[in-house]
DNA sequence: CTGTATCCTCCGGGATACTG
DNA sequence: CAGTATCCCGGAGGATACAG
């Protein structure tokens, strides 16, 4: 991240716009290279632990398990442990992570419908700079 | 943003989710620790330089001036220079900006919606854990 | 007023090894 | 299988000084 900070609502209370407040905490919640993959991983039902390594390409098992305890912290999963041998851990989904998750619809429309302007602004200004 | 990595695309490229590619597309623009800030006071007309300074509350120099470099490469903020003495520049939000700035609506009315449950889920998984 | 240049700190996150 | 424990590094971002 986000090196992402962890005070992000400290600017935007200084600014004093709810609006701004409530936006970076959903940020807050967000943020991390990794947050979102595994939501959307969990967006279709239980998965255990192994399914997610597997699943989110590319993380390690040391974030696999700090994201999963925030997001389990801030209840938006679930975590369920069958007590077997070989342990078996499920996470779920709440209805408020799924809530969440169509929020984030609106802003992938948003990026479908200007992902060529703003590739193409991109390049002009780096050209521009040469 | 926040250690805000970049190639968070990189993840859901991996796992073949066109969703959240573009989910991620947006975090990356929207993402660091002042981008909201910058956005949201630019919202309502061409600020300057200085306006900026004092509205978003705590922001340095130099982050005030990398994060308007940002926004506009990407085309969300345009950069007017009066070449008058001393120098004057204007930073107005373009059509896409205001624009995804509509998106994140969604989002604080999810923030807003669960902020007190999320909050709850918090003291409890805290006190649980001592 | 509107920046740029440097230095420095902090912490997100990767690699690796170990455990119940 | 599902984690913990360590060590380490890169880069976001703050502080400060200088410049057009």
């Amino acid at each position: 991240m986000v090196q992402r900070n962890t005070d992000v609502t400290a600017q935007v209370h200084g600014s004093h716009d709810s609006a701004a407040c409530t936006m970076l905490e959903v940020l807050d919640r967000v943020s991390g290279k990794w947050a979102i993959g595994i939501l959307l991983a969990t967006a279709h039902g239980p998965v255990r632990f192994m399914e997610l390594e597997r699943t989110v390409k590319g993380i390690s098992r040391r974030m696999l398990t700090l994201t999963l305890r925030n997001l389990e912290r801030d209840g938006l999963l679930v975590r369920t442990v069958y007590p077997t041998v070989p342990p078996k851990v499920e996470y779920t989904a709440t209805d408020i992570a799924l809530e969440l998750y169509e929020s984030l619809t609106s802003l992938t429309s948003w990026a479908g419908r200007h992902r060529a302007a703003i590739a193409a602004a991109r390049d002009a200004y780096d050209r521009s700079a040469e």
